[in-house]
RNA sequence: GGGCAAGUGGCGGAAUGGUAUACGCGGUAGUCUCAAAAACUACUGCUCGCUUGAGCGUGUGGGUUCGACUCCCUCCUUGCCCACCA
């Protein structure tokens, strides 16, 4: 046999060809009947070029797209690149290129890769994030946040990372578990003791891993929590994953608490937050934040006090310091607080295991109901009061039982008086009901090179102008960059490398609108960006140097897709060395006007939005896919959109794994797809991809799978070359093969609608086999609807095989534009009925009916006991018989 | 510590109250061939048995049911996400 791969690849290059020359994936997006926005997540372009991960999930949503064109929608399904951030500028350093040329190589490998692996793109729509067309809306987008007060800048503890020179949002740290001197676990599982006793834990940049600090430093923030309501409710109202959707609940944490107050030696009363006021009489102590402002305030702290404050506030060092670990450390501050209703003194203790960012920053200490202060107590000597009946010595009772030590309380029950109990505080004044976040403000400025620049002038003379909105420190100072002035372009500068943090008053650019510590970002060094003259008094001003987070970025592509035809630049033109001198200003504001225009109120692109369907990776559950809901709200608050929800239907697809772990590149397993494509091809990947698990569960890739799927693919082509060898005249139709056929139909048209992508193929397969199995000439409709079942999976090869049976070579009708097979339901009901019968439950004997005889229980019970099988298990007559048609009869004795 | 998945042959996995192991991989034997590859055919959960066949079998232990991989409860294990969230 001739070596067919060459082939394969030679096939596929002419399929793409002549799909690009008839524009078949490219929608008439301004006159498309039925549009269907097909999105999935744009990747980043790594150094490294594409994952096998990625080819896995374009192809899962391809295959998605393929099906709801070939049902009569009008697809689109565009791709990007989100390349902008600091995954990318990570790797320019390592290698010692600018990013921005780094860019382009990246982005012309990545095109090249996602120009083979058979998705139906609309090349005409890419968007990359690093293009000043495209970000000049990301900050048209921050100027509107701005404008309607949900950006501000102010100073915050935020994560510092000090490999990465840059600050970090709350969700790109992640929580390490370091194991140190690993007991290896014996086999029966039982020294897993030790390991929990070794185990560390601390937060580290998702990027680099190195531990991070936490800084006071002025960020820019976005008012997300001014949402977190409506993010939530409105959950209910788009169609996502299961997993993703409580992901995202969890995320936001909405929690229904007391706030409760105690008066205290400090000089201001404490506020305290807690979801069990029920426990409000078992409150021996409280413990506040080391970052608690009430400590600012506080003249005569002891000098061990302040020590210990110092050391928490830095959690690198709590890193490094083994000791630590995860037993809490506090420090008394040497001052009371009263009980609000025994009037007792009750002691203020300053502890790191208080967050300062949830709640108020300070607990009320019930150690004998929280496990946390009852670690606390126990450390420190402080005393335990029981106030919830049921618990046991030596450790602290967090469940329900009956309240007692409680006066007026005693002989409620917990958990389900708390809202009595509330309703009691809040008539005495004490305490009052109080909905509580998990989420916080998303900090979305960054003190580094390859990203949007915030565009913000600050200017000195306005700063000391009264602020509208009252901040509490730079007046006016902040002023947004004119609209027409956009985009505000990133400079193409020699040392972008991260500068770290720098004290303001040696610096002689400082014109920071507060002293003391900030981050610098690389574009300060560039004079000439920084120099602008103050949009409002038109003064000396200097531009904002940080940039903006890449989650910005990726928060709205979406809506760029079906406009990104506007762009005045053409691709291949970009200059990143002067790219001002190519880029036109806009010359009105109806041109900027354009884009609200087109997405929010052109009745024609609005069809396309919001998005019809997304499919993407879990991992994303709260990072991107709650930004992008933010962005949205936003937008549409502000009239641009006409939606509020960007994405109304989101399934995840699973981790593709290699040889039972995970892909990395520590472990040296991760798949290059070109290889594959070039050995079996693009379709073998693709089906095999799709073949080996479910696919919102993800699977394990196995070299030997592909090849048994390169296989199958040969095997297809030999049937179908051999049919169409034969001539027409002795083609015939066989009826089990129409039943079969329409069977085939059914189940797979099904498992496409529920992603099941798994089973699909494996229902073709049997079709397959049948057809082999029958030598003759078979009517071309079997072939032909098994040429479209197999489309959305093998799109070249399906291609080939239509054309090759096609009548009229003249014209080219692509099998990617066909209608999708329907099936005769009268066809599947199958004329045999295989029936189980079972004594007491188990299977004894199968036996075959007709349709007609398996609906008569009589006669199927007849046939059943006759049975030598079933009679030797019969002991008695049976005491009862269950029949259920077409499937068992089960005699219990 | 919390949340969410999941645990089925030698392997990836089917089956969501009614024939457990579809489909594929791997394996064994055979056909073809000088030979190999490819392709094709048959077999392939375990144990006992010459066979007819019998028993066992979906992580563990219980429950509901005529009948449980499937539903309920207990425990164990693995993966993912989150985590000193008061």
């Amino acid at each position: 046999m001739k070596n067919s791969k060459p082939k394969t690849r030679e096939m596929e290059e002419k399929w793409t060809k002549v799909w690009e020359e008839k524009k078949i994936y490219q929608p008439d997006l301004k006159n498309a009947k039925n549009p269907f926005f097909n999105l999935m997540m744009f990747p980043y372009p790594s150094a490294e070029g594409l994952h096998v991960g990625n080819v896995y999930a374009f192809t899962g949503a391809d295959v998605y797209g393929r099906f709801m064109r070939m049902n009569g929608n009008d697809v689109f399904e565009p791709i990007g690149l989100d390349g902008f951030g600091i995954h990318s500028e990570n790797y320019a350093l390592k290698i010692g290129k600018n990013p921005a040329d780094q860019a382009k190589i990246s982005e012309k490998n990545f095109y090249r890769q996602l120009k083979m692996i058979g998705n139906s793109f609309d090349w005409a729509h890419t968007v990359e994030t690093y293009d000043p067309e495209y970000y000049k809306w990301t900050q048209w987008i921050f100027l509107k946040l701005f404008k309607a007060g949900l950006a501000e800048k102010r100073k915050a503890p935020v994560n510092w990372c000090p490999s990465c020179k840059t600050v970090l949002a709350d969700e790109q740290v992640i929580q390490k578990s370091k194991i140190k001197n690993k007991i290896p676990a014996s086999p029966a599982g039982r020294s897993n003791l030790g390991d929990e006793e070794n185990e560390e834990r601390m937060g580290v940049c998702e990027r680099c891993e190195t531990p991070v600090e936490i800084k006071d430093l002025e960020q820019w923030f976005f008012k997300i929590t001014a949402f977190a309501d409506r993010l939530l409710e409105d959950l209910k109202k788009i169609d996502w994953s299961e997993k993703v959707i409580t992901a995202q609940r969890n995320w936001i944490g909405r929690k229904t608490g007391t706030m409760l107050s105690f008066e205290s030696e400090l000089g201001s009363p404490i506020e305290v937050f807690t979801t069990r006021p029920d426990t409000f009489h078992g409150v021996t102590f409280i413990v506040i934040s080391p970052y608690h402002p009430v400590l600012s305030s506080v003249k005569n702290l002891e000098n061990d006090v302040l020590e210990y404050i110092e050391k928490a506030k830095s959690s690198a060092e709590k890193a490094k310091d083994k000791t630590l670990k995860d037993e809490k450390t506090g420090v008394f501050s040497g001052y009371f607080a009263t009980h609000p209703l025994s009037g007792n003194k009750i002691p203020v203790w300053i502890a790191d295991y208080v967050l300062m960012d949830y709640g108020t920053g300070a607990v009320m200490g019930v150690p004998a109901h929280d496990s946390r202060d009852f670690d606390f107590a126990k450390k420190y000597d402080l005393p335990i009061v029981s106030v919830i009946g049921g618990g046991k010595e030596g450790e602290a009772y967090e469940g329900s039982g009956e309240i007692i030590n409680s006066s007026e309380w005693n002989g409620w029950e917990s958990p389900q008086d708390i809202p009595k109990i509330i309703d009691w505080l809040e008539k005495k004044g004490i305490g009052s009901k109080k909905v509580s976040y998990h989420l916080r403000d998303w900090l979305i400025s960054r003190q580094r090179y390859w990203g949007a620049p915030i565009p913000m002038i600050f200017c000195d003379k306005c700063a000391r102008l009264p602020s509208s909105r009252g901040e509490a420190s730079g007046g006016q100072g902040w002023q947004a960059v004119p609209e027409e002035d956009l985009p505000v372009i990133l400079p193409y500068i020699k040392n972008f490398k991260p500068l770290g943090i720098h004290s303001r008053h040696s610096a002689e650019l400082s014109r920071s609108p507060s002293s003391g510590q900030a981050g610098e970002a690389p574009l300060s060094q560039d004079k000439q960006f920084i120099e602008a003259k103050c949009p409002n008094c038109g003064g000396v001003g200097r531009r904002e140097t940080d940039v903006c987070d890449t989650f910005l970025d990726s928060s709205w592509y979406f809506l760029r897709y079906p406009v990104s035809d506007f762009k005045y630049i053409p691709f291949p033109s970009k200059n990143w060395e002067n790219p001002k001198s190519q880029i036109p200003k806009p010359k009105t504001d109806r041109e900027i006007g354009n884009w609200k225009l087109e997405i929010g109120n052109s009745a024609q692109r609005a069809a396309w939005l919001p998005v019809h369907m997304y499919i993407g990776g879990a991992e994303h559950s709260v990072l991107h896919l709650l930004y992008s809901r933010f962005i949205a709200k936003a937008l549409f608050d502000l009239g641009f959109l006409a939606f509020d929800e960007p994405f109304s239907k989101f399934r995840a697809h699973g981790l593709l794994i290699k040889d039972g772990g995970k892909m990395s590149k520590s472990r040296g397993n991760v798949v290059n797809p070109d290889q594959y494509i070039e050995r079996f091809g693009t379709d073998a990947l693709r089906t095999y991809l799709m073949f080996l698990g479910p696919f919102d569960q993800g699977g394990d890739f196995r070299d030997a799978g592909i090849e048994g799927m390169e296989r199958f693919l040969r095997r297809v082509d030999r049937l179908i070359n051999y049919q169409t060898g034969l001539g027409s005249d002795k083609k015939k139709q066989i009826p089990s093969l129409d039943q079969a056929m329409n069977k085939t139909i059914r189940e797979v048209t099904d498992d496409l609608q529920g992603l099941r992508y798994n089973t699909a193929i494996a229902h073709i397969m049997e079709y397959v086999n049948e057809l082999i199995r029958e030598k003759s000439a078979l009517d071309e409709e079997y072939l032909k609807n098994l040429i479209f079942l197999l489309a959305p999976f093998a799109p070249f090869y399906s291609e080939e095989w239509f054309q090759s049976l096609s009548e009229d070579k003249s014209t080219f009708n692509s099998v990617h534009l066909h209608k999708w097979p329907e099936y005769d339901p009268e066809n599947i009901i199958e004329d045999i009925v295989i029936m189980a019968i079972q004594v007491n439950g188990k299977t004894r004997d199968i036996l075959e009916f007709t349709t007609a005889e398996s609906k008569s229980e009589a006669l199927v019970k007849e046939r059943a006991l006759a049975s030598e099988k079933v009679k030797r298990h019969m002991g008695s007559e049976p005491k009862k018989v269950i029949y259920v048609e077409g499937k068992i009869i089960n005699f219990v004795v």
